[in-house]
DNA sequence: TTTGATGATTGCGG
DNA sequence: CCGCAATCATCAAA
């Protein structure tokens, strides 16, 4: 440090050509230690160290006159031998020899961190489509992490800011250097300066301004913190789905009812049509299968609006299939969907209907029944046709696939669902709109 | 202000 | 890693 310090006081002294005597020369005393030369010759040696010495003292113009005429005299060869013996003795050129420092731990830790919050990093160029994109190559579908656009907005200013700072950074530490190295390669028609010297110099001046650097960096790094818990906070308060979008996942849980797992594609879809993301939609749907088992009755109500819904809006989409392959029976509307899990009493998805039209809910546990589309659809039909009754017989619930103890269709898991006939198929089978 | 609804978070188990 | 269950924190209507 002290070693920096001087030699960026030299530097100054040097270049302001004026005060600072001493930083600028400080040669050790002329040491006439044994003087086999003659006295004639250490009496103009003398001289000529104390015009350098006096030399800072003078004008700029004066100065470089003096200078001029200090490089033409004709001691000067000898004036430099004897500098570079004096340097030798003295050891100066060796100094520093302890290079290479090491990584700092710290600044290591801020690099990462700026580079694992985008901050730093390859330039992604433009754009959140491709953040977006490099975010999902990077292999983590939680995608939840960060997609909050004032989130980005403010996160690219900073990105900007410190792309700017750093850049006149090193602009300025480039024509630093450049000033110095011709400083020196200046000086050294004057004074021995090996290449290694300035090549520490350098690295001086370097080190000095990638701690400056590294200010920089800490600054920036708090700056995202605090954005970042910003950003937590809002997210912590949160704000309700828009309707249309609180409909479309509705709609999309009571068609399913008897296998409310979206797969990831579906999620997907889900999350496009909403506006919302992925994890958003897994929450909802979490949360809905949670809510919606917890107190089936109180979800009736929804769950027989949507079914009616859907049923209409398949109604015209679906209307004619439905029509052909069915006749009558109301069993198994399609296919073994519903098959595996869901309930085996087909007979509540009438009661449904009842509901709807009745209103007395009552029936409880009607509504939920509903399995797909076409299943309500085919109620619908049913009904129609004159179908109430039903009801009667089902004491309780477990609507469609709501095994007794909580889980959705014993299973509970949703592959088991699957592989009997049609995991997929009733995921086809939505897709409403 | 109270209260129910609702989105998010956390801990746990498979 | 996913889903469940409990819980938190906020929203929004009463």
């Amino acid at each position: 440090m002290d070693e920096q310090a001087r030699i960026m006081q030299a530097l100054g002294g040097v270049s302001l050509a004026g005060h600072s005597v001493q930083g600028g020369m400080a040669l050790p005393p002329p040491h006439g230690h044994d003087g086999t030369d003659g006295d004639g010759r250490k009496q103009d040696i003398g001289d000529i160290l104390h015009q350098i010495m006096t030399i800072t003292d003078q004008s700029l113009d004066e100065a470089q006159a003096k200078k001029h005429g200090l490089n033409c005299h004709r001691m000067k060869p000898a004036l430099f031998s004897v500098l570079c013996e004096i340097k030798e003795k003295t050891g100066l050129s060796i100094r520093g020899a302890q290079e290479e420092d090491p990584p700092d731990p710290q600044l290591m830790r801020l690099d990462n961190m700026l580079l694992a919050e985008g901050v730093s990093g390859p330039e992604k160029g433009g754009g959140s489509a491709a953040a977006a994109a490099a975010a999902a190559a990077a292999g983590s579908p939680t995608d939840n992490s960060i997609e909050h656009s004032d989130y980005r907005a403010k996160l690219s200013q900073i990105r900007q800011i410190y792309h700017t700072e750093l850049e006149k950074y090193e602009q300025a530490c480039n024509e630093f250097t450049t000033h110095v190295m011709n400083l020196l390669r200046e000086q050294s028609r004057t004074r021995p300066i090996s290449p290694k010297e300035i090549e520490r110099m350098v690295s001086i001046i370097h080190r000095k301004f990638s701690s400056i650097q590294m200010q920089l960096k800490q600054s920036t790094c708090e700056a995202v913190m605090i954005l970042r818990s910003r950003f937590l906070d809002a997210r912590r308060k949160r704000r309700n789905f828009s309707k249309q979008a609180t409909e479309i996942l509705n709609e999309y849980f009571y068609s399913h009812l008897s296998n409310p797992y979206p797969s990831e594609e579906a999620k997907e879809e889900l999350a496009k049509k909403c506006s919302i993301t992925v994890s958003q939609v897994s929450n909802w749907f979490g949360n809905k299968r949670i809510r919606y088992k917890k107190n089936i009755g109180k979800f009736q109500e929804e769950a027989n609006l949507y079914a009616a819904k859907t049923a209409v809006t398949a109604a015209h989409a679906a209307a004619a299939a439905v029509q052909n392959s069915q006749t009558n029976s109301p069993t198994t509307p399609n296919s073994g969907s519903s098959g595996s899990f869901n309930l085996p009493n087909s007979g509540d998805m009438f009661m449904s209907m009842q509901n709807l039209n009745g209103d007395s809910y009552q029936g409880a546990q009607v509504g939920a029944n509903v399995q797909s589309q076409v299943d309500t659809l085919r109620h619908v039909i049913s009904q129609t046709a004159g179908y109430n009754d039903v009801l009667g017989g089902n004491p309780m619930y477990s609507p469609h696939g709501l095994n007794g103890n909580g889980g959705w269709q014993d299973a509970t898991t949703p592959s088991s669902v699957i592989s009997p006939t049609e995991g997929p198929g009733s995921v086809h089978s939505d897709t409403s709109n």
